[in-house]
DNA sequence: TCTGGGGTCCTAGGACCC
DNA sequence: TCTGGGGTCCTAGGACCC
C-alpha cells in the first residue's frame, strides 16, 4: 500500500516572522500589501478573521484590520526556512519532494517498521515541524498524492486528516468541485451550470470526469521552464524612454538567473499592462539561445517599441524567458568567440553582485540607450 | 492614489512542410 | 471551378497555483 503525506504549512511567511519574534504571537499580522499598489501574500489567522486573505489590495487590507501588523517580505529568509521544513520532513522518508516554497509531499510507503503507522508518523511530522522550528502545518494523509493535497487543504489549519485505504470515495463525494487541484473559480462555474457541483456529481458524469479528474495519469517530468520578472510600477509610465530603463533592470534580473542556472533561452516575452488593467504579451523566439542582457534587452525593446500603445498609460512591465535550454546549441566558431566573452564579462558582473550587493554595479547610461 | 510576482499548463489559430 | 490533411513550430491569451 502505498501511503503519501501532503504537508502544507500554515500561513507561512506568517509564521516565519513569528518564529523570529515571538512578540508577534496572537497579534493579527500581515505580510505584503505594505507599498501603494501591493497586496497581501500571507495573512494570520486573527488577520483573516477581520476577512483578510491573501491577494487583496493592502488599501483594503488596512480598511478592514487597521490594527494589523503589517511587514514586508522577506524571501531569503523563508528560502531559508524552507529548507529547514524540508530537512525535518527527510528524517523519515527517504522520498520527499517538493511542492512550493510551503508545500511538500512525503513518500511514507514501507516506512512501518521504522516509525511506525503511517498515521502515527504523519502526526508526530506534524508535531515535531510545530515543537522544532514554530512552524504550524497541516496535513493529508491519503494513498493517492491528489487526494492528499486535498485532504490537507482542508485541515487546515493545523490538523491532520487521514482518508483510509477504501474510503476514497466516502470522503470526495460530498465535497464542491473547487477541491480539486487545477479547478479554480472559472471552471468551478462552468460545471456549476451543467449542474454538477460535488465530486461525486463529478464522478457520475465521465466527460467531464475525464477533463477534470484525470487522478491518474501523472504528468512527465518534461518541463519547459521559464524565468521571468515583472514589477508593478509606482506610478504609470506614459513615456518610453522611462519604460525602457525599467526594463534594462529587469533584463538583468532575467540575465543574471539565467546565467546562475547555466541556461540559455530561446524565446523572450515582454509582458505590458496599461492604466485599464489591458494586458498584453508579445514574445520572439531566437535562433541562437541566449542568457546575455544585451540581447535580450535589445528583444525587448524591439518588441516595446513595436507593440505599446502610445496613448495609454503603463503599469507594469515584465520580462520573461522561455524554451530554456541547458546545452546543445551549435553557434558558428566567431560568435560563439565572441559570446563567450560577453558570457564572461557578464558572469564577472554577477559575482560583483553577489559579492557586494545589487547596487555595486550598475548599467551605465550608454548601454541602457545602445542595446 | 483599487487589483503582486513567481511560475506551470492548456488551447487555438496560422505558417509552413511533406 | 473542388476545400486534403497530418505534424510541428510559433505566437497570444488565459486559467490556475502558491
Amino acid at each position: 500500500m502505498r501511503w503519501c503525506l501532503h504537508v502544507d504549512m500554515d500561513a507561512f511567511f506568517v509564521s516565519v516572522e513569528r518564529a523570529l519574534d515571538p512578540r508577534l504571537d496572537g497579534k493579527p499580522v500581515i505580510v505584503g500589501g505594505k507599498r501603494g499598489r501591493g497586496v497581501v501574500t500571507s495573512a494570520s489567522y486573527e488577520a483573516r478573521r477581520c476577512g483578510v486573505h491573501s491577494a487583496m489590495p493592502g488599501f483594503q487590507a488596512r480598511k478592514l484590520c487597521p490594527h494589523a501588523v503589517f511587514l514586508p517580505m522577506r524571501h531569503d529568509v523563508y528560502r531559508e526556512y524552507s529548507r529547514k521544513v524540508f530537512f525535518l520532513l527527510q528524517r523519515y522518508s527517504p522520498i520527499v519532494r517538493k511542492l512550493s516554497i510551503d508545500e511538500g509531499l512525503v513518500d511514507l510507503s514501507g516506512t512501518e517498521r521504522l516509525w511506525g503507522t503511517p498515521l502515527n508518523t504523519a502526526h508526530e511530522i506534524i508535531t515535531r515541524l510545530k515543537e522544532e522550528l514554530k512552524m504550524p502545518a497541516s496535513g493529508g494523509l491519503a494513498g493517492d498524492e491528489t487526494l492528499a493535497k486535498v485532504a490537507a487543504s482542508l485541515a487546515k489549519p493545523h490538523g491532520l486528516i487521514y482518508v483510509p485505504d477504501g474510503s476514497e470515495n466516502k470522503f470526495l463525494a460530498a465535497l464542491p468541485v473547487g477541491v480539486i487541484p487545477g479547478v479554480g473559480p472559472k471552471a468551478q462555474t462552468a460545471l456549476l451550470n451543467q449542474g454538477v457541483e460535488t465530486v461525486g456529481a463529478l464522478l457520475e458524469r465521465r466527460d467531464f470526469a475525464r477533463r477534470y479528474l484525470d487522478l491518474e495519469t501523472k504528468r512527465e517530468e518534461t518541463r519547459d521552464h521559464s524565468m521571468g520578472s515583472e514589477t508593478t510600477l509606482a506610478e504609470s509610465l506614459s513615456r518610453v524612454e522611462a519604460m525602457e530603463e525599467v526594463l534594462y533592470r529587469l533584463v538583468e534580473d532575467v540575465g543574471q538567473r539565467l546565467r546562475a542556472d547555466g541556461l540559455h533561452a530561446r524565446c523572450i516575452t515582454i509582458k505590458i499592462r496599461y492604466d485599464d488593467f489591458e494586458t498584453l504579451t508579445r514574445s520572439r523566439t531566437v535562433d541562437v539561445p541566449t542568457c546575455l542582457d544585451r540581447e535580450i534587452f535589445s528583444l525587448v525593446r524591439g518588441l516595446l517599441r513595436q507593440h505599446v500603445t502610445a496613448d495609454k498609460r503603463v503599469r507594469l512591465l515584465g520580462v520573461h524567458a522561455s524554451a530554456l535550454l541547458a546545452r546543445g546549441w551549435q553557434p558558428s566558431l566567431f560568435d560563439f568567440q565572441k559570446r563567450l566573452s560577453w558570457e564572461r564579462l557578464y558572469r564577472g558582473i554577477d559575482g560583483l553582485r553577489e559579492k557586494y550587493g545589487d547596487r555595486a554595479i550598475t548599467t551605465g547610461a550608454g548601454w541602457t540607450k545602445g542595446g
